[in-house]
RNA sequence: UGGGGCGUCGCCAAGCGGUAAGGCACGGGUCUUUGGAAUCCGCAUUCGGAGGUUCGAAUCCUCCCGCCCCAGCCA
C-alpha cells in the first residue's frame, strides 16, 4: 500500500521497532497491544495510541492485540467493555480472535508472587495506607522500611495464602516487592503488588478478594502474549524500571520493551477520563456519546468519520514533548474526507421569505441539480423551485459593506441550480426588521448560466416555501472557551471556562425534500454552509440534524477582518 | 533543594556533524453555478540561552534558563 513516494513520517518509535526488527530481535517479529481499562469511553487520545499500536503491526507485519486492564473492579464496569470495544472496531481495527484480558492471568500472576515470596522478593506489609505513605518518603527524603519488611518466607507464605483465601478485611494486609526504600524514584520503594478487595469482578466474580496492582500486571502480561513492543504513555517513563524489575526476577516466557510516547492534548477541549466523567455526570453535556464530547462515541454522532480520525493521528505525528494540538487540524481532516462522499443538499437555517413577482403563480418546476462535484458517480437529483422561496437571512442586507457580494436592494444574484433574481423591494414589520425580499427573475437563466454572458457574484442556496420540510438542527462550538485549561493554579478549574454557547438549537430550519427521510447517520454537505448529519434524535414527524464542521468561510474571516455587523 | 522527561516557524513535526522536510494556520494569484473544492506562489540565514570542540554544529561537550511527570492499597 504504502508506495515508495508515499512513505511515512518517521517517529522515534517507529525507528526503535525498525532498528529492532533489522536486528533480529524477537525473531524480526512485532506484536502490540491497545490495553484499555474498562472506566470509560474512549475519546480520541485513545484513538492515537489504537492508531498507533495497529498501524505498527501492520506495518511490520506483525499483530496488535487487545486486552482489557482489567485489575480494579472497583472502576471498571461492562458498559465500558462494550463500548469500548465498538468504537475500536468502528475506528477501522481488527484485533481477530485475540482479546485477552489482563484478569486471564490472575492465577499465573498469583504464581508468580509466589515465587517471589519464596525468593525473598516479595513480602506481607500489615501496614495501614496512611502509614505506608509515611513510609515512603518524600522526593526530597528517602523512605523507611516496614517493620514487617522482614518476615519469614514461611510467614509471607501462609499470610498471603490467607489474604487469597479471605480471611483478612479490605486494607488489612499488602503483598510488596521488597526492593529499595531509598531508590530516588519512588516507584521502587518497596512498591504494592496485591490489595484485598472484596469485591466482584466483572469477569472473574468472586473468586479473588486480591487484585495486582498495574505494575505487578502490565509487564507480566506483555510477557505472557509475547508482546514485543508496550507502547505507553510518557507519565510510565518512570514506571519503566520497576516493569523491568519484574520481568528481571520473574521466570517470563518472553522479554518485552516498554516504549513512552507523549499522550494527545487538543485545544479548546479535555482528554482526562476524570473529567469527561463530570461533564457527563453533571449534565454539562447529554451523554458520553454527546457531539461535542472528544469520545469516539460522540465523534461519530458528530459525523466525523473514521478514517478522518485515522489521518488526523497520522498528521500530528508520535513525540515525547508535550503539545497542544490546534483543532483547525481535526476540522481539517473531516472536511478534507467529507468533501469527497458528502452528497450536497440544500437547507435553510435562518429563512427570509422572497417572493418572485414575475415567477407564475401556482406553477412548480423540478431543476436538475449535482449530488456531488467532487464525484460524478453520485448523479442528479430534482429539486422544486416556485414563486415563493426562502433564502438564508444572512444572505441579504439592506446596506452591504464593500466586500459584501450577495443579495442586496436592486442587485442581481444567482439561486444555485435555479434563475438569477434582482431584489426590487425589501418588506419590513413594524420593528423596521426585514421579514420578506420582493424579487424578479429572469426566465432566461434557467438552470442558473445566462445567455448574454452577464456575470453575476453570488450564488444562493434557498428551498422552494411550499415543499420545504422543516428540521430540527444542532450547531455545535467548542465545549471549552479558551484552548487550554489545564492550568489549575489559581484555583480555577476546567469547569470555569465551559462554553455556555456551545450547543445552539435551530428549531425550525427549512430543507429541502429529497432528504426528508434521512437514514440516521447520514452525512450532506448542507450547500454553503458546512457538513451535517441526521441523529438518532429524528422521528418521522422531524429530522434532527447535528452539524459536524462547517465550510471554510472565507466572508466570514473577511467581515471579521472588517468589523462588519449582522443584520 | 531527589528522580525521570522535554525545549526546531502561530500549532504539530522531520532532522542523528555537511550547511533547516512536510502538514495545519496565515498572506497572495488562478479557476469556480458552494466566498466550498482544486491549483500555484510566499511563509525559520535559524533550531531555549551562553560558551566551547570542529574546516563545518539544530545535531558533540560544558554551564545556565524554562516547561511537564512522580510521594494511590488508580491505571
Amino acid at each position: 500500500m504504502n508506495g515508495p513516494e508515499t512513505k511515512v513520517a518517521p517517529n522515534f518509535i517507529r525507528t526503535i521497532i525498525a532498528e529492532d526488527v533489522k536486528k533480529g530481535k524477537n525473531g524480526g517479529h512485532v506484536i502490540t497491544r491497545f490495553p484499555p481499562e474498562p472506566n470509560g469511553y474512549l475519546h480520541i487520545g485513545h484513538a492515537k495510541s489504537i492508531c498507533l499500536n495497529f498501524g505498527l503491526a501492520s506495518e511490520f507485519g506483525g499483530q496488535c492485540n487487545f486486552r482489557f486492564d482489567d485489575t480494579n473492579p472497583g472502576k471498571e464496569e461492562v458498559e465500558y467493555v462494550d463500548s469500548i470495544m465498538n468504537d475500536v472496531r468502528w475506528l477501522g481495527f481488527d484485533w481477530q480472535e485475540r482479546l485477552y484480558h489482563a484478569s486471564d492471568y490472575f492465577e499465573r500472576l498469583y504464581e508468580w508472587a509466589v515465587a517471589l515470596i519464596k525468593s525473598g522478593k516479595a513480602y506481607v506489609d500489615s501496614l495501614s495506607a496512611e502509614q505506608i505513605r509515611e513510609y515512603r518518603g518524600t522526593l526530597t527524603e528517602p523512605g523507611k522500611e516496614s517493620p514487617y519488611r522482614n518476615r519469614s518466607v514461611a510467614e509471607n507464605l501462609e499470610l498471603f495464602e490467607r489474604m487469597r483465601a479471605g480471611e483478612y478485611k479490605d486494607g488489612e494486609h499488602v503483598l510488596r516487592a521488597k526492593i529499595d526504600m531509598g531508590s530516588p524514584n519512588l516507584n521502587l520503594r518497596d512498591p504494592v503488588m496485591y490489595r484485598i478487595r472484596h469485591m466482584a469482578h466483572w469477569r472473574t466474580k468472586d473468586k479473588w478478594c486480591i487484585y495486582p496492582m498495574y505494575d505487578y500486571a502490565h509487564g507480566q502480561s506483555d510477557a505472557l502474549e509475547g508482546i514485543t513492543h508496550s507502547i505507553c504513555t510518557m507519565e510510565y517513563e518512570d514506571h519503566r524500571a520497576l516493569y523491568d524489575w519484574f520481568l528481571d526476577n520473574i521466570d517470563v516466557p518472553s522479554r518485552p520493551r516498554q516504549l513512552e510516547f507523549a499522550r494527545l492534548n487538543l485545544a479548546y477541549t479535555v482528554m482526562s477520563k476524570r473529567k469527561l466523567l463530570q461533564l457527563v455526570k453533571e449534565r454539562f453535556v447529554a451523554g458520553w456519546d454527546d457531539p461535542r464530547m472528544p469520545t469516539l462515541a460522540g465523534m461519530r454522532r458528530r459525523g466525523y468519520p473514521p478514517e478522518a480520525i485515522r489521518n488526523f493521528c497520522e498528521r500530528i505525528g508520535v513525540g515525547k514533548r508535550d503539545s497542544l494540538v490546534d483543532y483547525g487540524l481535526l476540522e481539517y481532516s473531516v472536511r478534507e474526507v467529507l468533501n469527497l462522499k458528502a452528497p450536497r443538499v440544500m437547507c435553510v437555517l435562518r429563512p427570509l421569505k422572497v417572493v418572485i413577482e414575475n415567477y407564475p403563480e401556482g406553477q412548480v418546476e423540478q431543476l436538475e441539480a449535482i449530488n456531488n462535484p467532487e464525484d460524478a458517480s453520485a448523479g442528479v437529483r430534482a429539486v422544486p423551485f416556485s414563486k415563493e422561496i426562502y433564502i438564508e437571512r444572512d444572505d441579504f442586507m439592506e446596506n452591504p459593506p464593500k466586500h459584501f457580494f450577495r443579495l442586496a436592494p436592486g442587485r442581481e444574484v444567482r439561486l444555485r441550480y435555479a434563475y438569477f433574481i434582482t431584489c426590487v423591494d425589501v418588506v419590513k414589520n413594524e420593528l423596521g426588521e426585514v421579514i420578506e425580499l420582493r424579487c424578479v427573475y429572469d426566465p432566461a437563466t434557467r438552470g442558473g448560466d445566462s445567455p448574454d454572458g452577464r456575470k453575476v457574484k453570488a450564488t444562493l442556496h434557498w428551498v422552494c416555501a411550499s415543499r420545504a420540510v422543516e428540521a430540527q438542527v444542532r450547531l455545535y462550538n467548542t465545549l471549552l472557551n479558551r484552548p487550554d485549561t489545564s492550568d489549575e493554579t489559581n484555583g480555577a478549574t476546567f469547569k470555569d471556562f465551559i462554553n455556555p454557547n456551545s450547543l445552539e438549537v435551530i428549531a425550525d430550519a427549512k430543507l429541502e425534500p429529497s432528504i426528508a427521510r434521512a437514514p440516521s447517520g447520514a452525512t450532506y454537505q448542507f450547500e454553503r454552509l458546512g457538513y451535517f448529519c441526521a441523529d438518532p434524535d429524528s422521528t418521522s414527524e422531524k429530522m434532527v440534524f447535528n452539524r459536524t464542521v462547517t465550510l471554510r468561510d472565507t466572508w466570514a474571516k473577511v467581515a471579521k477582518a472588517e468589523g462588519v455587523k449582522k443584520g
